[in-house]
DNA sequence: CATTGGCATGTAATCGATTACACATTTCAT
DNA sequence: ATGAAATGTGTAATCGATTACATGCCAATG
């Protein structure tokens, strides 16, 4: 591997003046730079990153640390992110903590000791030994999807957005509504998007029936499932739509009443949320929330782009969504 | 930030021993590294990557080379890779090409620069300098999804899965087949798959006419506009079969034929390639071939570890695939 | 008792870059 | 003409780890 020494050597100038002239600092003559671009040319050398990195502190790589690396959603986030960081010449670390909210903090140390210029974290749920392992790495750090206290985050507004799914399925005739969410260890997904249907729910006066709620786990099948046991513990007394909190859920309970020869919507009418590439195409088309994950990545990278140039920011940043009317309704 | 020093004075010992204790090299006698240890613990102290890699030349990173981040192949491997690899303790490293072929080489050298233990490249295209650049590099290498010369490439087997998909349609009596392809610069889909169709037609009497054959760009909008360009192009002598070479299209030559009110598959039968999640959610579910991605990247980041331990292998893995059969035919 | 070898630790060089500081030369304003 | 400022380059320290080599101690061996 050649080395700044060997630029050096060859263009008979010390490394310094080399680094110089790489890095345009400080005065260099016209003469020694040509000199020296040549040669960089020639041998194709690039400065060592962990030297670099170890005097200067800085990598030009940022830590992404993802709950899960095979969700649509995450891929959008990621691929928001990585187009803003790509074009300013950072790179992307990924790590994926499978779920496990013990190794999103290790991964948050260990992306410090990688020297990462700063960190994105799809955050999934909220604790205290979170907030302090943030605190304590100290690198700019930016969360995306949950409002960690202390901590830059850029938030879905869960909240509005469920209450006008639930909203509109009231509008249009639809009083019984099955429900399907998930854990409460997610404040976002589990909490918000619940709460804001059952406050719908009573304000305009709709049924809400606790075997009409099911807990699925983001999963296709899990939605399937649930809406399999919420029609059976209905017996007569069936609801008319099914709110499930995230578009998978919701195509796997399209799935069980297809089955079961229900007609969507007119028997049941369903609704999901993620605006997944899936509910487009599925039958009937599936009527969804579009929270634009990739645009929430690109702000993310650039809040943290902000960040690293030392600007102050506010501290949650709340992300607008878009609702899709379509045939499942 | 706290270093090997900091950690040295607080126990009362070299740096060196508490290098040895934390790597279990060389001797360390019980008492001291008691003492390391529990400093290390209070501290939090990890060593700096850039400052050890360095040293070392080994970062404990790998990188991986996409042709896009948004496409539910590259995530399906990519999640593969990193199942297997952060179990051995090793981050990745991401980069996306924007299917650029001139970024890639680009990405190649950058990510040596930085000192990454090996490179997984996710290939769409095969080029000399692309050769060239790899040899250049010289470090531990592997491709998925094109056959590298001189490199250890995992490639799917595209040639006989495309003969089994049509050699299908023949014998469920399709002889006249429209066909969505892509671009030829890409060897394996563009390529091998047209070619085992074309064989395939040819031995067993089948028909293919020239503008039955489109050309797309992997989107599901240009299988929308192949398919409606094929029927136009075909009057009265229209395929009883269309078979797309991705399953994005494939979804979209359906979208275009439910639109003008043709039945599936009675009208029209419709393949696709890729398993994607879609494939099996779409009305009818669509016929498609499964190439186990992830299966495909955890088996090169095996491959790939065995490198990095000096084993010898051989150049060229092919990958198996399985035809799944659903309503779309 | 002298020698050998295992154990424990430390000294200092090294990896490949950046950068504070020093020094020399040229340019320029007064 | 002269001192100040601008320009060009080099020396050597530094970042935080690993590691070759040296040293000292102690027990075992013959």
């Amino acid at each position: 591997m050649t080395t700044i020494n060997d630029i050096a050597k060859r263009a008979n100038v010390s490394r310094t003046t080399v680094s110089r002239a790489l890095n345009n600092s400080g005065y260099v003559s016209e003469d020694a730079r040509k000199r020296i671009m040549k040669i960089v040319e020639e041998t194709g050398y690039m400065p060592n990153q962990s030297a670099k990195s170890l005097r200067t502190k800085r990598s030009g790589v940022i830590g992404v640390i993802l709950p899960r690396l095979s969700t649509e959603t995450s891929t959008r986030v990621v691929n928001g992110i990585n187009e803003v960081l790509a074009k300013e010449g950072f790179q992307i670390l990924l790590t994926d903590t499978e779920l496990d909210s013990k190794k999103e903090i290790e991964y948050i140390r260990l992306l410090k000791s990688r020297h990462v210029d700063g960190i994105i974290l799809l955050a999934t749920n909220v604790n205290d030994e979170l907030i302090q392992t943030i605190r304590d790495v100290d690198l700019p750090f930016l969360a995306i999807g949950q409002d960690l206290p202390e901590v830059t985050s850029l938030v879905y507004d869960d909240y509005h957005a469920s209450a006008d799914l639930t909203n509109m399925l009231i509008h249009k005739g639809h009083h019984k509504i099955a429900f399907i969410g998930v854990s409460r260890e997610d404040p976002s997904v589990g909490v918000k998007r619940e709460q804001a249907f059952r406050d719908v729910m009573e304000r305009e006066g709709g049924v809400v029936q606790d075997h009409w709620m099911g807990t699925g786990d983001f999963s296709i099948d899990s939605g399937y499932e649930e809406m399999k046991k919420i029609l059976r513990a209905s017996g007569k007394n069936r609801p008319s739509a099914v709110y499930a909190v995230t578009d998978r859920m919701a195509i796997g309970a399209m799935e069980y009443l297809k089955e079961q020869g229900y007609r969507i919507p007119e028997d049941m009418a369903v609704v999901g949320i993620g605006a997944s590439s899936m509910s487009q195409y599925v039958s009937p088309s599936l009527t969804t929330i579009d929270y634009f994950n990739k645009k929430a990545g690109q702000q993310a990278a650039e809040l943290l782009l902000a960040k690293l140039k030392n600007e102050k920011l506010e501290q949650k940043f709340e992300l607008t969504y878009r609702l899709i009317l379509r045939d499942s309704v």
